[in-house]
DNA sequence: TCACAGTAACTC
DNA sequence: AGTTACTGTGAG
C-alpha cells in the first residue's frame, strides 16, 4: 500500500470507507449523533491515519490486530498503549492502540475509532510483548492475557496521578507529559543505608554478594536461591520480626535501584507483601508501590499507574503484579514459587514463575527465584544452566536451623497403643518445653477429603504403571484408576518399597485447636487460618502461646518460635499432584524457618507417617536434594517439567473434536480422555460428566503444541462448536 | 452460461 | 448488525 498523505486518493483502500462513514445527514437530534455524522474525510488524522488496535474479544479466531481510522480529533491522543473504544460488528468494544501506521493492509473499509478512553497509555510496549509471549506459551488469546495484565481503569485515580506528574510534589520535575516511554534510567534515590545496623544478609551465601554486585552493575544474573531460616536482626542487634528472606530481598532490590534500575517483587499473598515492604523501608529503599488485587480498584490502579510512570523504584505485589509495567526493569524477584496462589486461575492459566522467567529474558532483567522449599521447575532451571544456585554452606545452615525430628511409626511403635493419637508423647513434651520459653507453632493440613491412593506400607503416592500419572479412587472405591490415562491399577507395586498394598488416604484435621486446648490447659491458643474467626494472623508476640495454623498462614513470632509441631504429615505428602512431596516440604520448611536456631533451643517435630523422601529432606533441611531427586525421576518417567503436557477438559464431544485437530496429539502422546470426578458447580449440583485428555510431548515441541492447540481453539470458535472445553498447558494439578 | 436470491461468514 | 463472499438454482 502506498503512503496516505494530505491528498486522499479514492483507490486507497484505507480511505475508501470515508464517505460511508459520513452517514446520513444529521437530523435535529442531539450532539452525539451530530458529531458522529459530521465525521468526514477531512477530519481524519493527517499523519499516520491508521491505528492498529488489539480488541478485547473473547473468540479465539478473532485474536488479531484490527486497523481503524484515526479521526483528526484523536490524532494526538491515539498513541500506542492508550485504551480506545471501537465498533466491531454490532457492538462497541474496547481495546488498545498498539501502533500507528500510514497505511493498512486491510482491503476492505476501515471504520473510525469511536473514542480514546484516556490519553494516558495504560499498556506499555514491554508489557504487550510479554503478553504476546504468554499467550503463545499457553495457547491463549492476547485479549485474555491483557485482561490479566492491565487492571480496570479508575478515572479519579488516573486524574490524581496525572496531576502529580504535572506538578511533582516537591523535588525535581519528573515527566511533564504522559509520554509513552518513561525515561529508561532515572536518577533513583536510595536513602544511604541507614548504615548497616546489621551485616549484609547475603554474606553467608556462596555467590550471594556477587549476585548483588551484578545487580548494581546493571547485569542480568538469574538465580534460584534457598534462603536460610530465621529472622533478620533488629536495629538493636536482637532477633527482630522481619524474616531473613525479606531482608535479603530488600538488599538485592537496593543494589538494583542504586544501579539506576527498578525492581519487581512478586509474592504469594498480602502478608508476604507487607513483610517485603517493611524490609524495604528498613533497608532504606525509596518509595515502593504495593500492587495487590484485593486492595480494591482504586489503590490497585494507583499502584499500577505509579509503576507505569516510573514513580516508584520498586513494585511489590501478588500474582497479577507479574505483569506490572515497570520501566527499566533490572530485577524480578519471585518469592515462594511453590505456592499455589502463584498459578493464575483465569485463562490461559499462566504461572508467575514462567511469566517472570519469560519476562526477564524479554526485558534483560535479573531474576531471583526464592523459596524455602524448591520446586522441580526451579530445579530444572538450574539443571539446564539457565539459572545459578545460591545456597549457604551446610555449616552456616546448621548454625541457623532448628533441630528437626520426624516421629515415624517406627519410633512411635515404642509408645504402644497411644501412638495412633495425633499428638504423641514426644510431641506433647516438645510443645510443653517450648512453651516455657516462647510461642509454639502447630501446623495442621487443611481439612479435606483426599481421594488419593498411596502405598499401604511406606505412604508414597501411588503412580500408574503405564503413564506414571497419579492413581485415584473413582466413585465408590472401585479399583484404583489412573487419573490421567484411565487405566486400572492391577498388579501395582510400590516404586519405593516394593509393597503391593494400596491404601486410600482420606484424613480430616478439624479439631486440633480444641484438642490442644485440652492438652495444655491454661495456655493461650491462637488460630491463624482463613476460616478462623480472627482470620490469618500476621505476627504474634514473644510470650508463650500455642499458635495453630494451616499451611501458608503461619504468623511470624517476635524473636522466633520456640518449637513447631507439623501434624498429620501423612496427609501433607499425599496430595493428588505430582508435586505432593516438594509441596509438603515447602510448607514444613516455611514453618520451620520461623523457629529459633537449635542452639537457642528451637526444635521442629514432624508427626505422622509421611512419605520418606520429603521427611528426610526436612530433617536435613535440604529442599535442593529432594528437588534434584524428583527431577531425575520426572526425566526418567517422562513427566513434566521434563516434558510438556497440556490438559484438554470439558464435555466428551468437544474435547474429542479439539484434540482431533491437534496433529501432535497422536499415538503415545495422547492420554485419555478420562472421566473426571464430578465437580460441584458451586450450588451443589453437578455438571455434565466431564472428561480430560492429556497431551504429552517432548519439551522441544512445546511451542508447536501450543500453536496447534490455539489453532484448534480458533477453528472451534469459528465453527461455533458447542459444549465447552478448557485447554491448560502445564496445569497446576499435573505439576 | 449467467443472473440473482438466499445463505453463510465475517466483523478493520 | 450490516456487509460481503458464496453457493445453488433456474432461466436464457
Amino acid at each position: 500500500m502506498g503512503p496516505v498523505n494530505d491528498v486522499p486518493e479514492p483507490e486507497q483502500p484505507a480511505l475508501l470507507g470515508l464517505d460511508d462513514v459520513q452517514g446520513p445527514a444529521s437530523g435535529p437530534r442531539g450532539g452525539k449523533a451530530r458529531r458522529k455524522a459530521a465525521l468526514g474525510a477531512h477530519e481524519i488524522a493527517e499523519v499516520l491515519p491508521v491505528a492498529r488496535v488489539v480488541l478485547d474479544l473473547q473468540p479465539a479466531h478473532l485474536d488479531r490486530e484490527y486497523d481503524y481510522l484515526v479521526p483528526a480529533s484523536m490524532a494526538a491522543d491515539a498513541q500506542p498503549g492508550v485504551r480506545v473504544r471501537a465498533r466491531f460488528g454490532p457492538q462497541e468494544v474496547s481495546g488498545y492502540v498498539v501502533a500507528r501506521a500510514a497505511t493498512s493492509e486491510h482491503t476492505g473499509r476501515l471504520m473510525p475509532l469511536r473514542r480514546v478512553v484516556s490519553g494516558d497509555p495504560a499498556l506499555s510496549e514491554p508489557v504487550l510483548r510479554l503478553a504476546r509471549a504468554v499467550a503463545d506459551r499457553y495457547a491463549g488469546t492476547l485479549a485474555d492475557v491483557l485482561r490479566l495484565a492491565v487492571p480496570p481503569r479508575h478515572a479519579r485515580v488516573e486524574k490524581e496521578i496525572l496531576a502529580a506528574l504535572a506538578n511533582p510534589p516537591s523535588v525535581e520535575p519528573v515527566e511533564t507529559t504522559p509520554v509513552v516511554n518513561v525515561p529508561s534510567v532515572e536518577p533513583v534515590e536510595t536513602t544511604p543505608p541507614a548504615e548497616s545496623t546489621h551485616a549484609d544478609p547475603w554474606a553467608p551465601y556462596r555467590g550471594g554478594e556477587a549476585f548483588c554486585r551484578h545487580l548494581l552493575a546493571g547485569g542480568a544474573p538469574r538465580a534460584v536461591w534457598t534462603p536460610l531460616p530465621g529472622l533478620a536482626p533488629a536495629d538493636d542487634g536482637s532477633v527482630g520480626h522481619v524474616p531473613h528472606w525479606a531482608d535479603a530481598i530488600a538488599r538485592a532490590v537496593r543494589a538494583t535501584v542504586a544501579g539506576g534500575r527498578r525492581a519487581l517483587v512478586v509474592v504469594p499473598d498480602a502478608r508476604d507483601a507487607d513483610r517485603v515492604c517493611e524490609a524495604l523501608e528498613a533497608a532504606g529503599v525509596g518509595d515502593h508501590a504495593r500492587l495487590l488485587a484485593d486492595d480494591g480498584p482504586a489503590p490497585r490502579y494507583r499502584a499500577f499507574l505509579r509503576a507505569r510512570h516510573g514513580l516508584a523504584p520498586v513494585v511489590v505485589g501478588t500474582r497479577a503484579a507479574m505483569f506490572a509495567p515497570v520501566p527499566s526493569l533490572g530485577l524480578v524477584v519471585l518469592w515462594g514459587d511453590g505456592e499455589d496462589t502463584l498459578a493464575e486461575p483465569h485463562a490461559p492459566y499462566p504461572h508467575a514463575r514462567e511469566v517472570l522467567a519469560l519476562r526477564c529474558e524479554l526485558e534483560g532483567a535479573a531474576l531471583l527465584l526464592a523459596s524455602p522449599g524448591r520446586t522441580v521447575q526451579a530445579q530444572a532451571l538450574l539443571a539446564s544452566g539457565w539459572a545459578r544456585e545460591i545456597v549457604a554452606p551446610r555449616d552456616v545452615l546448621r548454625a541457623r536451623a532448628p533441630r528437626v525430628r520426624a516421629l515415624t511409626s517406627v519410633e512411635l511403635a515404642a509408645e504402644g497403643p497411644g501412638a495412633a493419637a495425633r499428638l504423641p508423647t514426644a510431641a506433647w513434651r516438645a510443645a510443653r518445653d517450648g512453651l516455657a520459653s516462647g510461642p509454639v507453632l502447630v501446623q495442621v493440613p487443611r481439612t479435606g477429603y483426599l481421594p488419593v491412593v498411596a502405598c499401604g506400607r511406606c505412604r508414597t503416592a501411588a503412580r500408574c504403571a503405564h503413564c506414571h500419572g497419579p492413581l485415584g479412587l473413582p466413585r465408590q472405591a472401585a479399583a484404583p484408576q489412573c487419573t490421567w490415562c484411565g487405566r486400572l491399577a492391577g498388579g501395582w507395586r510400590c516404586d519405593e518399597c516394593g509393597d503391593s498394598r494400596l491404601r486410600a488416604v482420606r484424613v480430616g484435621s478439624d479439631r486440633t485447636a480444641e484438642e490442644l486446648g485440652r492438652a495444655f490447659p491454661g495456655t493461650t491458643v491462637r488460630v491463624s487460618a482463613s476460616t478462623a474467626p480472627g482470620g490469618v494472623l500476621d505476627r504474634v508476640a514473644a510470650g508463650p502461646a500455642l499458635v495453630v495454623c494451616t499451611p501458608g498462614a503461619e504468623p511470624v513470632a517476635d524473636g522466633g518460635y520456640a518449637a513447631a509441631l507439623l501434624l498429620d504429615a501423612a496427609v501433607a505428602t499425599s496430595g493428588t499432584g505430582l508435586a505432593a512431596a516438594t509441596e509438603a516440604l515447602h510448607r514444613w520448611l516455611a514453618a520451620a524457618s520461623l523457629v529459633r536456631p537449635a542452639r537457642d533451643g528451637g526444635q521442629v517435630l514432624l508427626v505422622g507417617d509421611a512419605a520418606p523422601a520429603p521427611t528426610g529432606a526436612l530433617v536435613r533441611f535440604d529442599p535442593a536434594a529432594l528437588a534434584e531427586r524428583e527431577l531425575a525421576e520426572r526425566r526418567e518417567l517422562a513427566l513434566p517439567p521434563a516434558v510438556r503436557v497440556a490438559a484438554v477438559s470439558g464435555d466428551r464431544e468437544a474435547v474429542g473434536a479439539l484434540v482431533g485437530r491437534v496433529a501432535l496429539a497422536g499415538g503415545e502422546a495422547l492420554l485419555g480422555p478420562v472421566e473426571l470426578p464430578p465437580e460441584p458447580d458451586g450450588r451443589g449440583a453437578t455438571l455434565d460428566p466431564r472428561v480430560r485428555a492429556v497431551v504429552r510431548v517432548p519439551l522441544a515441541q512445546s511451542a508447536e503444541l501450543a500453536r496447534q492447540l490455539r489453532a484448534s481453539l480458533a477453528v472451534r470458535s469459528a465453527r461455533r462448536e458447542g459444549g465447552s472445553v478448557r485447554v491448560q498447558l502445564d496445569p497446576k494439578e499435573m505439576l
